[in-house]
RNA sequence: GGGCGGUUAGCUCAGCUGGUUAGAGCGCCUGCCUUACAAGCAGGAGGCCGCAGGUUCGAGUCCUGCACUGCCCACCA
C-alpha cells in the first residue's frame, strides 16, 4: 500500500515528525572536508540568542532567511555549515538568576561569587536550551553536532588569548575614566547600551560670585557674577572650576580669578577652555570633572581635582556636605531650593534634555568617575573601515554600509570590563603587595613587578559582547590553526537584524581583521553572489545582509510592555511553521520593516492546502494507473537539475515546461541577492496560478481511463516530475510540506534521506519556450473570454453554450482547433464552430487582437448600458492609439529609445487597432 | 544638531538598473458543494502612485522643494 496523505492538511504533526527526523538522522551535520576536496563552501553563523532568550518574531525572521540561503546552497552542492549556539548573556542572565534568587528569600551577595556561578551553570542546565528547542521547531539545518556555548572552556580560553594579546600590544589599557553607570545593574556599561530619550526638562541659572582681589574671599559682599547653566544642578556641589571661551571678550576681565561656589563655599578658578562656547547660554560653564565626560577632559587640560559627589547607588556621598545620603534627584530639588533662598538662582527655563537611559533596566545612566577597562580601538576600527570600503566586505541594503562607516569614523575607545560576577572574568591579578596588576593567560605564580606571592584576580568580567565579536574563528578553533579554518574562515555571509549591527557586527569585523590578519582561506570558495575576488581573508564574513524589523499589525515595533508581541510559536501552532516561514519570506523586501499580518499567514496556509491537495491529485492519478510508478521514479532518479524525463506531447506540457524553467531562473536570481520576498511569490504564483490552476485542469482528460493506458502513463509521468521538481524549488521556503510530499513521491523509500539532500532546480534555456508561452497566453485568453461572456450573458452555471470562433491567423486558428477539449471543458461549451468571417460586431461577442469569441445564447442585451460599456472602451483604445502613435511620430524616440521598445509600441499599436476597428463595429451594430 | 527611510486599491504591501495598458494577498460584491482542494472554483468593483516644480522622446521609478510620518546616531552645559 502506498505512502498515503491524509485529506485533511495538518502541519502539526507532520513539522514535528520532519524536524526530529532531520536531527535524528544528523542530516546536516558537515564534516571537516578532507584538504584537496574542491566543493564551494557556505558558512553562516548563527546570531547566538541569549540563553534566557524566548524566541520572537525577529529570530524568526532572521532564522528564515538563513534557513531559505541555508538549504539552498546546500541543495546546490556546497559543502554548508551552518553553526549554531548561545550567548551567556552577562547581565541579562545574572539578573534572571539575581530574580529567581530573591524569590527563595536568598541572595547573590551573601551566597557569594563561586556559589553565585555554580548557580547559574545550574539554571543554565536547566533552562538553556529552551530557545534551541523552540529552533528546531522552526526547521532551522544548523549543525546541532557543533553547538557551543560562549562560556565553553574552549571558548573562554580563546577570550584570554584575545585579551592577553590586545594587552601586549598596548591595544588594552586600565584607568580611572567617565564611564556609564547603571546603579540598577550596578556596572559600568558601553555607550552602545545607552538609549537616549528626549525629556521635558530645566535649564537652572545659577550665579557664582566673582572673588574679588585682595578680598578676603568668603565673607566679602561679593560685586560681580558670573552666571552658569545647567540641567543637573546638583553636580555643583562636585564643580571644581568654571570655564570660559578664551575669545569670549565678555569674560576677558575675569580670567584668572576665581567664585566661590554656593552651597559649598569652596573656591574654584575661573579657567579658559574651548569648552566653553559663547554662543549657548551666558558662555560660561560649570566644571564638574567626575560627573560629566567633557568636564573630565577639561579637568584634566586644566589638572582640576575630581571630587565625586554621588556614589553607585545614586545618592550624594560625603563630597556633598549637608546633602549627603540623599538621592540625587531628591538633591537636585534641595539644591535648587537652596539656591534660590540664597539668592544665587538667577532663573529657570523649560528645556528638553537627552536623558541617557540603560538599555536594560531603564534607569538614568550616570556619567561616573571610575576605574575600568578599555580596548583602544582606533587602530581595530581603521582595518575594520578598510575593510568595508575596500568591498572586502559588503553590507546589504547598501545604505547601511555608510551608516556603519559613520560609526566607525567617530568610534570611541570601548569600555569592556563590567561588575559583574557571570561572564569572562578579565584575566589580571593585582598584586597585595605593590597593588600592580599582572595580565596573564593563566594565574601569574608571583607579581611581575615586586615577585610577591599573593595575588587576586580582578573582579571584573567582560562586556559580553567582547567574546561575541570573536566567534568567527573561536568557534572554528582558533587560536589553533585548525583545518576547519582553513576551509571554512572567512564565514560567507551574515544575516542579523540592524539592532546590532554596532553591538555585534562591528566588533567581529574590527576582531577579526585584527586576530585572522595573513589568515588564507584553503580552496577557492565559490562565490554565492558577487563579492568577487577580494583577497583579505581576515575578514570574519564577506557579506553582511540586514534584515528587517518584525512589527506588529499596526507598525508598531513590538515591545513586551507594550503587550503587542506576538508569539511565533503560536501563530506556528495555528498555521504551521511553512506557512508562517512563507508570510515571513513573501513581506521580507530588502530595507523595509515587516508589518507581521495574520491574514497573510492564513493566506499562506492556504496555499500549503493547495499544495497538498494538488499532491493528492497526483497520488489519486499515480495509484490508479501506474501503481509502480513511485518506486520507478525512484529507481530513474539521477541527480538532476532541473524536470527529468518529462514528455512535450501537448501544448500546456511545453508551456508548463517552459514557465517551471522561466521562474526557476527567476528564483536562482531573487535568492542570489536577498530578495526572498520575490522568490516566495514567484513560486507561489508558479505553482497556484499556472501549474494548480491550468496545468493540473488542462492535464485531466488525459489521466481519465478514456484517453487510453499510453497517454495516461505520460500525462501521470509528467505529473509525477513536475511536481517533484517544485518541491524541490519549493523546499528552502516550505520545508516540512516539500519533505512529506517529496517522501511520498518515492513511496517512503527515496533514493536520498531527505529531499533537502536533493538537487536545487537550475533554468535550462533549451526548455523555455517561447511559442508554447504565446499560444497558451491565447488559449487562456480565449477561454478567459468566453467566461466572462457567459457572466455577462447570464448564463446558468450549468448550461453548456455553443460558441463561433473567429481567428484569422491560421496557426491560431489550427492551435485552438487543436485545443477544443480544453476550451470546451474550462469554459463550459457544448461545441466550437470555426468561421471565416469576424464576429466582432455581434453582441455577447468579445474580440482580442487574434481572435473574436461568440457565445451564442439568447439574451436581450441592454443597449444602452451596452453602448456605455463600448463607448468607454473606445475611448481608452483611443487614448492609447493616440499615446502611440505620438511617441511613434517622434523623431527624439524613435532615435533614442531601444529597438526592443519601439517595436513593441509599433505592436500594441497595430493591434490596438484592430481592436479599434471591431469595437466600432460593433458599436455601430448596437446602435442601430 | 546630524543622518536614513516611508507616503501606490478599503487594509497590508510588491513594483530591481526610467520603457508598451501600475500588480498581489486580505477584505468587499455576484455566482458556483464543476469527484484534488469551500483553507476551494469562476467572475467583478476599487488607484489624479503624498503635493508642487524640474530633467527626459518617455517619470510610480531620477533631481529639487514642501507636507506628513517612522527610525537611527550625537559628550553642547
Amino acid at each position: 500500500m502506498p505512502h498515503e496523505l491524509p485529506k485533511a492538511y495538518e502541519p502539526g504533526a507532520i513539522e514535528t515528525r520532519w524536524a526530529e527526523y532531520w536531527i535524528r538522522e544528523k542530516l546536516f551535520h558537515v564534516d571537516t572536508p578532507a584538504p584537496g576536496e574542491n566543493r564551494p563552501v557556505f558558512t553562516l553563523l548563527l546570531p547566538p540568542p541569549n540563553v534566557t532568550g524566548r524566541l520572537h518574531m525577529g529570530h524568526m525572521l532572521n532564522q528564515t532567511q538563513m534557513d531559505i540561503l541555508v538549504r539552498w546552497h546546500r541543495m546546490r552542492g556546497f559543502t554548508t555549515l551552518w553553526l549554531p549556539g548561545t550567548d551567556h548573556a552577562g547581565i541579562a542572565t545574572q539578573m534572571m538568576v539575581d530574580r529567581q534568587l530573591r524569590s527563595e528569600g536568598k541572595s547573590r551577595l551573601e551566597m557569594g561569587r563561586e556559589k553565585f556561578i555554580e548557580r547559574v551553570w545550574e539554571w543554565k542546565r536547566h533552562y538553556g536550551g529552551a530557545i534551541l528547542d523552540q529552533m528546531k521547531r522552526l526547521g532551522a539545518s544548523v549543525d546541532w553536532g557543533r553547538e557551543y556555548f560562549t562560556m565553553d572552556e574552549n571558548l573562554s580560553r580563546a577570550v584570554r588569548e584575545v585579551f592577553v594579546r590586545l594587552y601586549e600590544q598596548g591595544l588594552i589599557y586600565r584607568g580611572k575614566y567617565i564611564v556609564n553607570w547603571c546603579a540598577d545593574c550596578g556596572t559600568a556599561i558601553s555607550d552602545l547600551e545607552v538609549k537616549h530619550e528626549d525629556v521635558a526638562g530645566k535649564l537652572y541659572e545659577i550665579r557664582y560670585p566673582v572673588v574679588e582681589d585682595g578680598q578676603a574671599g568668603k565673607n566679602a559682599r561679593p560685586t560681580q557674577f558670573i552666571t552658569v547653566a545647567t540641567t543637573r544642578p546638583e553636580t555643583m556641589l562636585g564643580d571644581t572650576a568654571v570655564a570660559v571661551n578664551p575669545q569670549d571678550e565678555r569674560y576677558t576681565h575675569l580670567h584668572g580669578k576665581k567664585v566661590l561656589l554656593p552651597l559649598m563655599n569652596r573656591e574654584i578658578p575661573i579657567i579658559t577652555d574651548e569648552l566653553a562656547q559663547p554662543e549657548f547660554g551666558t558662555g560660561a560653564v560649570k566644571v564638574t570633572p567626575a560627573h560629566d565626560a567633557n568636564d573630565f577632559e577639561a579637568g584634566r587640560r586644566h589638572n582640576l581635582p575630581q571630587i565625586e559627589v554621588i556614589d553607585e547607588h545614586n545618592k550624594m556621598n560625603a563630597n556633598a556636605g549637608a546633602y549627603a545620603g540623599l538621592d540625587r534627584f531628591a538633591a537636585r530639588e534641595r539644591v535648587v531650593a537652596d539656591l534660590a533662598a540664597q539668592g544665587f538662582l538667577v532663573g529657570t527655563k523649560d528645556y528638553t534634555v537627552a536623558l541617557g537611559k540603560c538599555d536594560r533596566s531603564g534607569t538614568i545612566v550616570e556619567p561616573r568617575l571610575s576605574e575600568q577597562w578599555f580596548v583602544k580601538i582606533k587602530p581595530l576600527a581603521d582595518k575594520a573601515i578598510a575593510a568595508v570600503e575596500t568591498g572586502e566586505i559588503t553590507i546589504t541594503p547598501e545604505n547601511y554600509r555608510q551608516v556603519y562607516l559613520n560609526w566607525m569614523y567617530n568610534i570611541h575607545d570601548w569600555c569592556v570590563s563590567r561588575q559583574l560576577w557571570w561572564g569572562h572574568r578579565i584575566p589580571a591579578w593585582t598584586c597585595n603587595g605593590c597593588k600592580e596588576v599582572t595580565v596573564s593567560r593563566e594565574e601569574p605564580k608571583a607579581c611581575t613587578k615586586c615577585g610577591g606571592a599573593k595575588l587576586e584576580q580582578v573582579t571584573d568580567v567582560l562586556d559580553t559582547w567582547f567574546s561575541s565579536g570573536l566567534l568567527p574563528f573561536t568557534t572554528l578553533g582558533w587560536p589553533e590553526k585548525t583545518r576547519d579554518q582553513a576551509v571554512f574562515y572567512p564565514t560567507t555571509l551574515l544575516i542579523t537584524a540592524y539592532e546590532i549591527l554596532f553591538f555585534w557586527v562591528a566588533r567581529m569585523i574590527m576582531f577579526g581583521c585584527h586576530f585572522m590578519e595573513g589568515h588564507e582561506q584553503d580552496a577557492a570558495p565559490k562565490k554565492a553572489s558577487g563579492w568577487g575576488d577580494k583577497k583579505n581573508d581576515s575578514v570574519p564574513f564577506r557579506e553582511v545582509y540586514i534584515h528587517s524589523l518584525v512589527r506588529d499589525a499596526e507598525r508598531q515595533k513590538m515591545s513586551k510592555t507594550k503587550g503587542n508581541v506576538v508569539d511565533p510559536l503560536e501563530v506556528i501552532e495555528r498555521f504551521g511553521t511553512d506557512a508562517t516561514r512563507f508570510t515571513l519570506a513573501a513581506m521580507a523586501a530588502p530595507g523595509t520593516d515587516i508589518a507581521f499580518n495574520e491574514s497573510r499567514t492564513e493566506g499562506y496556509r492556504a496555499f500549503a492546502n493547495k499544495i497538498w491537495n494538488a499532491a493528492r491529485f497526483m497520488f489519486m492519478n499515480v495509484d490508479r494507473i501506474e501503481p509502480g510508478l513511485r518506486p520507478g521514479v525512484r529507481q530513474e532518479c539521477p541527480p538532476h537539475t532541473g524536470v527529468a524525463g518529462f514528455k512535450t506531447e501537448a501544448l500546456e506540457d511545453r508551456w508548463i515546461l517552459s514557465r517551471f524553467n522561466r521562474v526557476t531562473g527567476e528564483v536562482n536570481e531573487a535568492l542570489k541577492t536577498y530578495r526572498f520576498h520575490e522568490a516566495a511569490n514567484r513560486i507561489y504564483d508558479f505553482f497556484w496560478g499556472e501549474f494548480c490552476d491550468w496545468y493540473i485542469e488542462l492535464i485531466k482528460p488525459r489521466l481519465m481511463e478514456t484517453a487510453g493506458a499510453e497517454t495516461n502513463k505520460t500525462a501521470c509521468t509528467n505529473l509525477v516530475r513536475l511536481f517533484e521538481a517544485s518541491l524541490r524549488l519549493l523546499h528552502p521556503v516550505m520545508p516540512f510540506i516539500t519533505e512529506e510530499i517529496w517522501q511520498a513521491v518515492y513511496d517512503s523509500k527515496p533514493p536520498l534521506k531527505s529531499i533537502a539532500l536533493a538537487t536545487f532546480p537550475q533554468a535550462d534555456e533549451k526548455q523555455v519556450d517561447l511559442a508554447a508561452e504565446t499560444e497558451m497566453a491565447v488559449l487562456q485568453d480565449l477561454i478567459v473570454s468566453v467566461r466572462n461572456l457567459r457572466a455577462e450573458l447570464k448564463v446558468e452555471p450549468k448550461v453548456k453554450v455553443p460558441i463561433q470562433v473567429f481567428a484569422h491567423e491560421p496557426e491560431i486558428r489550427q492551435m485552438i482547433e487543436h485545443n477544443r477539449g480544453a476550451v470546451e471543458r474550462l469554459a463550459s461549451v457544448e461545441s466550437m464552430k470555426f468561421v471565416e468571417t469576424s464576429l466582432a460586431k455581434l453582441a455577447g461577442a468579445r474580440s482580442t487582437a487574434r481572435f473574436d469569441v461568440h457565445v451564442v445564447y439568447e439574451k436581450k442585451i441592454d443597449v444602452a448600458s451596452e453602448s456605455a460599456k463600448l463607448k468607454k472602451e473606445l475611448e481608452g483604445l483611443d487614448r492609447r492609439i493616440q499615446v502611440a502613435e505620438g511617441q511613434l511620430g517622434n523623431q527624439g524616440f524613435l532615435a533614442k529609445a531601444p529597438q526592443k521598445v519601439v517595436e513593441g509600441l509599433r505592436k500594441q499599436l497595430e493591434e490596438t487597432k484592430v481592436l479599434r476597428e471591431k469595437t466600432v463595429a460593433k458599436l455601430k451594430e448596437i446602435s442601430s
